[in-house]
DNA sequence: GCCTATACCTAGATTGCCTAGGTATGGGAC
DNA sequence: GTCCCATACCTAGGCAATCTAGGTATAGGC
């Protein structure tokens, strides 16, 4: 198992970030690490195939950027990205909930 | 993706429900279910295999009980089970906040 | 001109759980 | 008294998520 373990929430945290504002790949995995409170190291491998799975499905956006720089792909969330993030939200709050249910009973 | 969706907690949900008492198989499918409010449904598929391999690895430990009815397997939770327990349990803590740490950030 | 950091990408392996079967026993219907 | 269903246990194989381990390209420091 790798070390940052997302469980099935990858797609979440990447809507959640976006929510936050557009951004390209590699800010959106340092954006992930610093609210995190550096407990979620994604890795490359990880996000740039869900975020083209998510651009695929339509809940985000890209446009190429070159801000002088090197290439950047910038992603927004688009307004089926805004409701999908809402419903995976509410999913993981009622999961989150489900786990304490059964936690807090041996306790 | 099942109904019930486990998101890499199934060791930790079992070994919990555990802590509240032995059981045998069946009776943790119905004590999870009860104590996520059901919304954890797990399948027998899922539950066996996972029990056989936190008995490989001393986390739990099995008799076969015979009261009356068919051969039941009750299984209760070992020292090494309770530290483990433990463990994994302040491990989905860590995760929760790290989630909550995302998700706090956009809204 | 080379090295490093930034930035993006993909194929393939791994893992974890579910699906879909199967076995066995006991009790109620009839 | 036998058929069916509920309880209880088990396994092989499949699938989906994501990680590993590579790779490409550009810009800037030295």
């Amino acid at each position: 198992m790798g070390r940052s373990a997302v469980n099935g929430q990858l797609d979440l945290l990447l809507l959640a970030s976006l929510g936050a504002g557009e951004a390209h790949g590699y800010a959106l995995i340092a954006r992930i690490h610093e609210r995190s409170g550096s407990r979620l190291e994604l890795q490359e491998g990880s996000v740039y195939p869900a975020l083209h799975k998510l651009e695929a499905s339509g809940s985000v956006a890209s446009r190429w950027a070159d801000d002088g720089g090197g290439r950047r792909r910038v992603y927004a969330l688009t307004t089926a990205g805004q409701t999908e993030l809402a419903r995976r939200a509410e999913e993981w709050n009622g999961f989150a909930a489900a786990v304490r249910g059964v936690l807090g009973a041996a306790s």
